[in-house]
DNA sequence: GAGTGGTCTAGACCACGAT
DNA sequence: TCGTGGTCTAGACCACTCG
């Protein structure tokens, strides 16, 4: 956080909305330990007056670090400081590669077979796809460091398949490719739970069949609700962990009885 | 959707703040299938007037809708409904029992053991105890409908546990009662996970030893920071999932390498 | 170029928590 | 009672999408 002699604190306004900036300066502050022992921020009001916007923005770079869990906030009482804070973008979330090399791992992957096939009806329904649409299914085995961790099955719309189907074998990162093609990610639906290994599973991991899996399904669509991918991801137990926080202002993770596949 | 003739929408004024009463309405007017085929949303200076408040309030109403994933945003285009819509309240999701008679099953329970003892190290860091201090271990097994479904090991601070220890037998619902005497439950962390069933799971669920559980573990904090439980469940696999949405705009969601427990 | 959502401002009043 | 965050308003300008 930059303090000049007047108090006020300046952020660089060469990238982004303002309250993101303020934002970013907030979480480095805590992170950083400034608001002391107690934890508690300065009121809204004087936030304000120190970064010399209003009161609307504040509230808006607050939002982000609410629904990030890092502070609390209630009515007539400062906001404090959580602990247990956790930071990942968007697209570690989605891009396996960036996730890898955020933790500092190298990320690897193989890609066992790519086929075109016409869709079957819960692939019509999760891709949205007229009746006799066909769809790409993408069957790939996912390295960190060289070690097996995860399969992954994508089944993408043809507008999507097709472009799949043209990445050079040396691109390891699908997701930035299709980025770079016009093909944004802006929401995700994910559902977690567990299921036993199939054949493929077993031997593209090296366990055995029908050892447990930690199971992620997604539903991914571009900003205007177009569904771009459709994925099924089974990881090995204890190389990963999902996590999430949630609050009684805005709680996106919802628990519910299994269904059919 | 309450229409009169002057085409303005009215909503229930006696309950809550404006924007949560017209996103509720909204809701409901998407879920209904308002709004057509297109799915395209009024814009929202047409939903300001129709509902006879300012932009800032549709805006308000309209970033709930889009945490739950009901709605697409972006500048330059009409808001889209978006498919896979899913709700569930804060207090179904921290709360089996809410959870179990949302989904019309009856839930149950049999506390197993309740003991009070000297926290270890990670009991203390967890709960932000300082050292020397008790906890209260609480384990309990739940059923739906009188099939055994998880088993839940919690751990309170002193100051809850002692209520938890007061709970007569017959109250289904923890948490219920808990808030009832004054302990808030606002914020949640959750870490979801698999694990392989240990001797007591096992007896309790009625599963072999070693076979695979989905573990979600979870810390709760009240409005002030102050972590309330710090709690470890254990479900059957079949029996439940976890989802979530997250967007751009904000991700609570977040994958990493599984560490210590 | 027209329409849209994104951002920002300045001010007001209220509900709640602490003292 | 006083300070706090929660809510709401009215208006402004901008960045983006689309015909």
């Amino acid at each position: 956080m930059a303090q000049d002699s007047e108090h006020t604190t300046t952020v660089d306004r060469t990238s982004g909305a303002l309250y993101r900036q303020v934002a970013s300066d907030l979480r480095e502050a805590i992170t950083s330990g400034s608001f002391g022992e107690s934890g508690r921020l300065p009121a809204e009001g004087a936030l304000a007056e120190q970064y010399g916007v209003s009161r609307g923005t504040i509230r808006q770079a607050l939002a982000l670090l609410r629904a990030d869990g890092l502070v609390t906030s209630r009515r007539g009482t400062r906001r404090v400081v959580l602990g247990g804070a956790r930071v990942q973008s968007f697209s570690e979330l989605l891009s396996f590669t960036h996730w890898a090399r955020s933790m500092g791992e190298e990320p690897g992957g193989r890609l066992e077979s790519l086929v075109r096939r016409p869709a079957d009806a819960a692939e019509r329904e999760q891709l949205r796809l007229a009746p006799g649409s066909d769809v790409y299914v993408a069957l790939r085995l996912r390295t960190l460091s060289g070690n097996p961790v995860m399969v992954e099955r994508i089944v993408y719309p043809p507008r999507v398949g097709e472009l799949v189907a043209q990445l050079p074998p040396d691109v390891v990162s699908h997701t930035e490719f299709l980025r770079e093609h016009g093909i944004l990610f802006t929401d995700a639906d994910h559902t977690i739970d567990v299921v036993a290994a199939n054949a493929d599973d077993a031997r593209l991991l090296g366990c055995r069949r029908g050892s447990p899996l930690l199971r992620e399904r997604r539903r991914t669509t571009d900003p205007t609700g177009t569904p771009v991918e459709w994925s099924q991801d089974r990881y090995l137990p204890g190389t990963v962990a999902f996590s999430v926080h949630n609050s009684l202002a805005a709680s996106a993770l919802s628990r519910h009885a299994r269904e059919g596949d």
